[in-house]
DNA sequence: TGTACATCAGTGAACGCGCGTTCACTGATGTAC
DNA sequence: TGTACATCAGTGAACGCGCGTTCACTGATGTAC
């Protein structure tokens, strides 16, 4: 270690442990003990366990959005006409997938991550990931407008938080749904086919013009609401 | 207080509690003071934490699972059809709409702690759950498969869960989410307005047969997958 | 009707434990003159 | 070239604190004879 290399020791365990665990239920020591640092060089390094958190995330997402907002950029200056809603799925989950691997099972533990981190009552995270990275969300969100013009944009803003919800839930539990689907099925499948397979769902998500049906079973079930 | 309800006042406050903060970051401590009751009252009534946080959700699932289990019985007892996508999650959202209110606002903390039962790493609650509730979870997805037989079990499996992380996820911060709403776009929302707002967006994911359309996009970003 | 005992919800105080953080300190490396 | 000082990554031990749980106890109510 010809430099020190105890940040990236300590990021290395952190990232995986709050993703195995929540970040309530991963304690400085287990991280300290896991990386083979001293318990104190948490606090040496990043001040304090909060800042530990918004070190790890800052990680993954620093690059993932300058380089989705690089290739933005890149995409409109050739041109190009707009792009429909699967092609903004597909760049996502592209940008998503071209994360340095730093292990085997980056991807899970990003998503995983990206999860804990909206449903985790960390106010200072969700503050500071609005703070960091609001205005490419707001710019992805735009183009969505142009590519599903047809919808409100309130229903396109819920329906956008539908599908991050549908992301970072099934990432988050991958690896059991996954050995369900083992079980279950006799199929493997990698954390990419289960993003790919998400695209036609969520496009057609987005997209839908579709209102309720449900004239057949008024007498059956909605009996109260007419 | 004729009876002791101090049962009931731990459950109604652990519940809302729990749902605010999460399971690690509410202590028994903050649960017994706010209830006014004493400390020692939920080891005497609950035996431990673990066995209050499963005792709130059977509060809620118990309830709910048992009329929707009923309500499926007595549809197809009157030799009605197989019902199509959007009433069979028309039908979730009517049940999950009855659970009798405690307060205001039971709908979104009923949500968030379905969220937090998959998000947080509880390893007891999942079990809990699985064995409790999975058959009525087996019976629903069986419909959902006769509603959409052109897909392919496995994809419907991570459809359905894709569905339940998008539904999951926006109740979770539905209060956030609200508020951003109400700030961007001037519309108030209730919890059941964004719920039915949901249902064709999910409708549409289920049921969709699209594939991925990225033809149009090979020569700009898709260079490294052909 | 009266007494003895059992049951049970609830209590107050303490237990030991693991937590995040702090602090005085070390030892290696770089810099100034 | 040599010495004095500054910088900085890292350390070991302790700090106080809040946690879930335990335990001996109380006091009201019900039951047996």
């Amino acid at each position: 270690m010809a430099q020190s290399d105890t940040v990236e020791r300590i990021l290395d365990v952190a990232e995986i442990l709050f993703a195995e665990k929540g970040f309530a239920e991963t304690s400085l020591r287990l991280i300290t003990s896991k990386a083979e640092v001293n318990l104190a060089a948490v606090n040496y390094h990043f001040g304090s366990k909060k800042s530990l958190i918004q070190a790890v995330f800052a990680r993954f997402l620093e690059p993932l959005c300058s380089n989705l907002d690089a290739e933005l950029d890149r995409l409109y200056a050739t041109g190009e006409p707009d792009l429909n809603v699967e092609q903004l799925l597909e760049l996502l989950v592209q940008q998503t997938l071209a994360i340095k691997p730093r292990s085997g099972n980056d991807l899970s533990i990003f998503m995983r991550l990206l999860g804990l981190s909206f449903s985790q009552s960390q106010g200072h995270l969700r503050r500071y990931l609005t703070d960091m990275y609001g205005n490419v969300f707001r710019r992805y969100m735009l183009l969505l407008h142009k590519a599903a013009p047809q919808i409100e944009p309130v229903e396109l803003f819920w329906r956008v938080h539908f599908m991050m919800g549908a992301a970072s839930f099934s990432m988050s539990g991958i690896k059991a749904l996954r050995a369900i689907v083992e079980n279950d099925y006799q199929v493997h499948m990698t954390t990419e086919q289960v993003l790919r397979l998400m695209i036609p769902f969520l496009a057609a998500g987005i997209r839908t013009d579709g209102v309720i049906d449900v004239v057949g079973m008024q007498p059956a079930i909605a009996k109260k609401t007419s």
